[in-house]
DNA sequence: ATGAAAGCGCTAACAG
DNA sequence: CTGTTAGCGCTTTCAT
C-alpha cells in the first residue's frame, strides 16, 4: 500500500508537503500541489483512515443493528440509510442479530472496537449489561423497539394505534370473534401492538374473550403457519384475524392458501405491513401499511446532523410515524352466508 | 475512551504489561493478568483497532457491493453472509450502488481507505477504470455477474441453462410464441440468461421469430408492468412468457393480475427466482429456482479461507450453482379453449 | 513555502 | 516476570 511517505521520497520532498497538498493547504504552491496531486494519482495512493482515525478524525462508518436483513422490513431500512449516508459520505456496518442478545453483544464489541461513528439500533428484548454500557459511549438513536436503557433518542411507528385502527376495522364490520397473532410481548412492539388490539375491543364494548391471542416467541413464516392453524381448528375459530408481524402474516398468507380457507367468507384477515405479493393475495390483503421508508429517512438524516455538530446535543428525541390501513378485500362481514346489504 | 495507558497508570504499571496481559501472554503472572482483565472490565475498556491495523493487523471488514439490499435476491446473500461471517468474528460492511458507476466507485475509494479485509461484489455493467485499480488492491470475490478485467474469483449461477430449461419446458408444451422479457444484455447475466432462452428455442427448431424479447435496461418492478403490457397488445402476442429477473417478474405478476390476465389460460408464465408470494400469486407461479443461500454461503466460505491464510493463494475460482425449475401451475398448453388431455 | 518532530494507541523487539 | 523503546501513517505544532 502506498503512502504518503512513498510520494514523498519519489518526489524529494517531505511527508508534511505531501499532507498538506493532499488536503489543498493554502500555504502549499500551486505547482507542488499539483506534482503531489499527480504522483498520487498515478501511485495509486488511497489514504489510510486508519492512520487518520488515530490523529483523531471520526470514522466514516455507521452500523446498522438489527434482527434479520431478509425481513423486507429492514432491507428497505437499510436502503434508505445507506442512501442517504453515501451521500454525505458515511458508510453502512450491517450486523444482524438473530434476536439474540450474545449476538448482539459480540456485534456492539466489534462495532466498538471499530470506533464506528454512529448506532442505529432495533434492540433484542432485553440487551445485556455490557451492550448497554458499550452503547452508552456510542452515538446511537433505537429503531422500531425503545429499551428505557438504551436512551432516549428513538424512531418507531405508531403501533398501538396502527393495530388498534385495524382491529377496529373489523369490529365496526360486525366480528366479535376476533383472534390477534403477533410477536411476543417482551418486544416493546409486540406489547404495543397487543395493547393497540385490546383498546379497540374494549372501546367497542366487546367482551374480553372476544378476542383470542397467539403470541409467538418466534416471529418466524414457520410459526405464523402453525398458529394459524391451530386457531381455526375447533367449534368457536374466530371470524377475523389481525395480524402484527411482517413474518408471521407471511406465514398465515401461505398456510391459508394451502389450506383453501375462503377469504373472507369464512375468515377476515387483516395483514401486517405491505409486501409486494399482499396485494395480489386472494381478494387482496387489507393489511397496515407502515411508513417505514419515510422513518429511515428521518433517521438517517437525525444522525448524520448529530454526527457532524460537536455538541454532545442528545436531548431526548422521539418520532412517531402514524401506520395506515390499506384497504383491500381480505376483510368483510362475518357469516358470508347472508351477503348483507348494509353499507 | 479509555486506552491501555489507562489501565496502566490506574495499576501503576507498564503499557506493555497491560497489552501482553491482556493478550494472554505467557510470561505474565495469573495475578497480574487479573488484575489487568479486572480494571480493564470495571474500566470499559476496548481495544482500538485502528491502532492494531496500524500494527500490521488486518481489519475484520468484509465489503458486500450489491446494487440493492431491497431485491431479496441480494438481501439473502447478505444474510447468509452476515450470519457465516459473524462466527468467525468478520463484520460486514454493505455498500449499495444502484448499478451507477460512479457510487460504486465512490464506495471502492471508501473501502479501500478503510483497508478493508476483503470485498464481495455484484459488479455494475461497465465498473470505472480506478474501480478496478482498486480492486486489485483488495482481496475480492465476483458474485452473480463476472466482469472479465475484475479477476477471475466468480460464484454464481448458471443463467445459461436455467433460461434453457424454462423456455424448454414451454416449447415442450407446444408453445410457439414465447416471449422473453429480462434485464440488460450489458449485463452477463442478462446476456447469458438471453442465450439460453435463444438455445432453447433454436434447438427446438422453432423459427427465429419465434421468440419476442423485451431488455429492460432498468430491472424494476415498474418497467416490468410496463413491458407485459406493451407485449400483450397487438395481434400475435405472446402464447407464453420468460422471466430473467425478479424484479421484472414482481412487476409482471402486479400487472397481470390487475389486469385479470387469465393464467395459463391465456397466457403461460415463468418467473424468476422464487420469493414469497409466487406460490400463491394465481394458479401457483412456474419459476425458476435458484441456489442463492448455497452459493452465498459458499462464497462466505471461501473468502473467509482465503483470508486466513496468508498466502496469496489467488488461483482462479469459479463457482456454478445450478437453478432448478419450480412447477406450479402458471404453464399450460396453448389455446386453453382446448383442454387438451394430453399428460 | 517547506521541513522536522511529536504523538495518536498499540505491539513487538530488545533489555533487563 | 516486567519495563523501555521504536514505529505503523498521518496531521499538526513549531521551526526555519
Amino acid at each position: 500500500m502506498i503512502t504518503t511517505k512513498d510520494i514523498a521520497e519519489r518526489l524529494g520532498i517531505s511527508v508534511s508537503t505531501v499532507g498538506r497538498a493532499l488536503s489543498d493547504d493554502a500555504r502549499i504552491s500551486e505547482e507542488t500541489k499539483f506534482r503531489v496531486r499527480q504522483a498520487a494519482s498515478e501511485m495509486g495512493y488511497v489514504g489510510n483512515r486508519a492512520a487518520r482515525m488515530m490523529r483523531g478524525a471520526s470514522s466514516n462508518v455507521v452500523a446498522l443493528v438489527i434482527p434479520d436483513i431478509r425481513n423486507s422490513f429492514y432491507s428497505t431500512i437499510a436502503h434508505e440509510l445507506s442512501k442517504n449516508m453515501e451521500a454525505e459520505g458515511f458508510q453502512l456496518m450491517l450486523s444482524e442479530t438473530d434476536d439474540d442478545r450474545m449476538v448482539e453483544l459480540r456485534h456492539l464489541r466489534e462495532l466498538s472496537a471499530n470506533r464506528v461513528a454512529g448506532v442505529i439500533i432495533v434492540p433484542t428484548a432485553r440487551p445485556h449489561g455490557d451492550s448497554i454500557k458499550l452503547l452508552r459511549g456510542l452515538p446511537h438513536l433505537q429503531l422500531l423497539r425503545r429499551h428505557p436503557s438504551l436512551g432516549s433518542q428513538w424512531f418507531g411507528v405508531d403501533d398501538h394505534e396502527s393495530l388498534r385502527e385495524a382491529t377496529a376495522h373489523l369490529v365496526a364490520q360486525g366480528h366479535t370473534r376476533i383472534a390477534y397473532l403477533g410477536g411476543p410481548t417482551e418486544l416493546p412492539t409486540g406489547a404495543e401492538r397487543l395493547r393497540g388490539f385490546h383498546s379497540a375491543l374494549s372501546e367497542a364494548g366487546l367482551p374480553d374473550d372476544a378476542g383470542r391471542t397467539e403470541l409467538g416467541p418466534p416471529s418466524s413464516v414457520e410459526y405464523g403457519r402453525e398458529a394459524v392453524r391451530r386457531l381455526l381448528e375447533g367449534p368457536d375459530a374466530p371470524t377475523a384475524l389481525v395480524l402484527g408481524s411482517i413474518q408471521l402474516t407471511l406465514g398465515v398468507l401461505e398456510e391459508l392458501s394451502e389450506q383453501g380457507v375462503q377469504v373472507p367468507g369464512e375468515l377476515s384477515v387483516v395483514g401486517f405491513g405491505d409486501e409486494p405479493g399482499f396485494s395480489w393475495w386472494g381478494p387482496g390483503l387489507t393489511t397496515i401499511g407502515l411508513p417505514i421508508q419515510e422513518m429511515a429517512t428521518g433517521c438517517a438524516l437525525w444522525l448524520m446532523r448529530r454526527l457532524k455538530t460537536k455538541p454532545e446535543n442528545d436531548g431526548p428525541y422521539t418520532s412517531v410515524s402514524p401506520g395506515s390501513l390499506v384497504l383491500r378485500g381480505s376483510t368483510a362481514p362475518p357469516d358470508g352466508k347472508a351477503p348483507s346489504s348494509s353499507a
